[in-house]
DNA sequence: GTTGAGCGTT
């Protein structure tokens, strides 16, 4: 089973191969991407990383907190992709 | 600088 975790408070200069470099000291990673603004390409300061339920555990009490570029990194379980109720729909 | 893109609106 895979767990999707959410990592904010990224350093702008942080991108997918740092995050993934580091979460792969705990374990597998499926799939590691940080999110960059679609028109300007620039991060936006967070991103995803997917890994096996308990290898995601060990590597969000490891990393919450870490600090990156002088940033403390916000990680633990992802919130919403694109399936959840209607109620909390965006109002795009 | 905080939860992915974008169906086209709960």
């Amino acid at each position: 089973m895979l767990k999707n975790i959410f990592v904010g408070n990224l350093p702008f200069s942080a991108t997918t191969d740092d995050v993934r470099a580091l979460f792969e000291q705990y374990g597998e990673v499926q799939s590691a991407k940080v999110i960059t603004d679609r028109e300007t390409g620039r991060s936006r300061g967070f991103g995803f990383v997917e890994m096996p339920t308990e290898e995601a555990d060990a590597a969000i009490s490891a990393l919450a907190g870490y600090e990156m570029d002088g940033r403390p990194l916000r990680v633990n379980e992802a919130m919403e992709r694109r399936e959840r109720k209607p109620q909390q729909r965006r109002s795009w």
